[in-house]
DNA sequence: CTGAAAGCGCTTACAG
DNA sequence: CTGAAAGCGCTTACAG
């Protein structure tokens, strides 16, 4: 089988307390002995047990990862990618600790935790409702929500910059020439969806346009509700001619409505989406859409992890990473400009 | 802190190895033993330490997952969420192993597996190369490959049902009164792509057409190469009328050099994909494709590892999924029967 | 049916 | 600079 530590010990003609401190870098080994442990180490392809490590230490050297969101949505993939780049850059390893597979009311997330002697942990969840987050933050487990905007002693967030990524996207219509311009949001009750309604206020504003109700419609990331609420806007007396939504699925989904009453994008009426997944570049005509810089914000939010593990005073971080407007093919100068 | 069996034992008035035996099952404990155990643990919300617990015991209770390819695409998302089903029902947990971050030439995926005590592991690989396979199966660590037909005394595999998959919609376009069909095929040194092309060719046998090499074009699973591929198959003497393609991504490409040479989908070229990811049913028009079941393939995956880490002598699995052809619009009967 | 004891593979004071 | 010893929280023969 596999070697142990007193196996190196043996064959390098010292103690077991001698290995363990050349593997845990400790400064008080001779470097004649540092040497000959570290031959022997490699020679055996020795590689120290987690467990043991784990029971004795109180390193387990284990992050975690927390969904209240379903994980075949291509949003989690991207951020998850970002991550790895963390865990390895830090030498974690990542557990995933739950979805919709415990979500069941006997899941306890902090116990799951404890068992598995999880460091830290990684949430994806849109809403302070989907989970206990008190019980979360009274255990003290270092935790990095994403897209929500938690605090606690040692609970903090990563998000992208929602209110001025949707305002950037407002201001650049107004410059194409559009004067009514729709938005498409997420639950005004969800910590983006306050956010990018701020964000469209402020647009409006810096444009000099005026904000009216009718031309906000609101729904969740899926293509059926960008649809349902596109036709609400349409039905309004004197529709927009742009249209800002919330997510890439909804703008789709708004193109469905526009298609269907005999409009097209972007001629009659521009569209711009928000994430910049792949489906962006693949549907004609390409959607231009406000870019979130997915990979930084799963890389950053297992860095914050490593601070606050490594330092029990870090302060609760709130990581905002900016945005950017693609442009593509569903946004044009209004109508009425052109014609 | 949390408590431990010690506290338990204690509160309950018995010995260690009592509330262990409890906890594990044990029928040499009387009845009214357990259930005072059972009671002081939900007093306390005693859970057992898992380090503990891999340490004296064989048992880790982790799979792990380890990634040749990205994870940012949707297939994989699918089957790990399928993988999730399985993992509770069973009650593992799941540890990322590695992708492309751990993907340097140092990186041991038979030591990382021994350190982290992982029980057995899901392999995501499209290629024999992409890995030193030879070595997992040596080290005899339960393992289940993805599309890919690794077979050894603790190896096996699952994927889908490619040769009928391919065979029935070369079938079903066949009966919409196409005769010349072309494939796009996934890179022919892969597992699935030269599955593809055998139920290619049996597809072409039972409709009673000829094979010729120039209505084949090899790509990869990305819409440029699809595109790149079609370009080939329509610079043919006599282009197909239909193409089947062996990725959703690929369809999409496919589509696009269509469009590009001024023909139309489904009305001058017919075109069918292979997945059935979401972006099939989000493109327009809607894309008809070979459905995988990828959920079921990654719950089965983690219910034969589990059949193996319990039975030695399991044999080698090999598990094919049925694959479903999902009819949208790409598919139309060729021009020259309708005019 | 129950418990004392050994031990899983490490790390960390502590003594030398 | 090095090593003996205790101990992390469990499980598993073994004895009773």
């Amino acid at each position: 089988m596999a070697a142990n530590i007193r196996d190196v010990a043996k064959a390098a003609g010292v103690s077991v307390a001698t290995v363990s401190k050349v593997l845990n870098g400790y400064t008080t080994v001779s470097q004649k002995t540092k040497e000959k442990v570290l031959g022997i180490v490699r020679d055996l392809d020795f590689q120290p047990n987690a467990a043991a490590r784990s029971l004795v230490g109180q390193r387990s050297m284990t992050l975690g990862v927390y969904l209240t969101t379903g994980l075949t949505h291509p949003f989690f993939s991207n951020i998850l990618a970002g991550m790895e780049q963390g865990l390895k850059a830090r030498g974690y390893d990542l557990i995933y600790l739950a979805q919709l597979s415990y979500g069941s009311k006997e899941y306890n997330l902090v116990r799951h935790c404890r068992t598995r002697n999880v460091e830290g942990i990684v949430v994806f969840g849109f809403s302070h409702e989907e989970m206990n987050i008190e019980e979360l933050i009274e255990s003290r487990i270092p935790s990095v929500f994403i897209d929500l905007d938690v605090k606690g002693p040692r609970a903090g967030y990563v998000s992208s910059d929602n209110v001025g990524g949707i305002e950037q996207a407002v201001r650049y219509l107004h410059g194409l020439g559009h004067t009514r311009i729709g938005l498409i949001s997420d639950l005004p009750d969800t910590y983006v969806g306050r956010l990018r309604l701020v964000g469209y206020r402020s647009g409006l504003r810096a444009a000099g346009l005026p904000y009216a109700e009718e031309t906000v419609a609101f729904g969740d990331y899926s293509r059926e509700q960008g649809y349902e609420a596109m036709r609400k806007l349409l039905a309004a007396s004197r529709p927009p001619t742009a249209v800002v939504c919330c997510s890439d699925y909804g703008a789709l989904g708004a193109i469905d409505a526009i298609t269907e009453a005999g409009l097209s994008v972007p001629n009659d009426i521009s569209v711009i989406g928000f994430d910049d997944l792949e489906l962006a570049r693949n549907v004609r005509p390409a959607l231009t859409t406000v870019r979130q810089d997915m990979l930084s914000i799963g890389k950053r939010s297992v860095e914050l992890l490593d601070e606050m593990i490594h330092d029990d005073e870090y302060p609760a971080p709130a990581v905002i990473f900016p945005t950017e407007l693609i442009e593509r093919g569903t946004c044009a100068p209004p109508k009425t400009l052109n014609s």
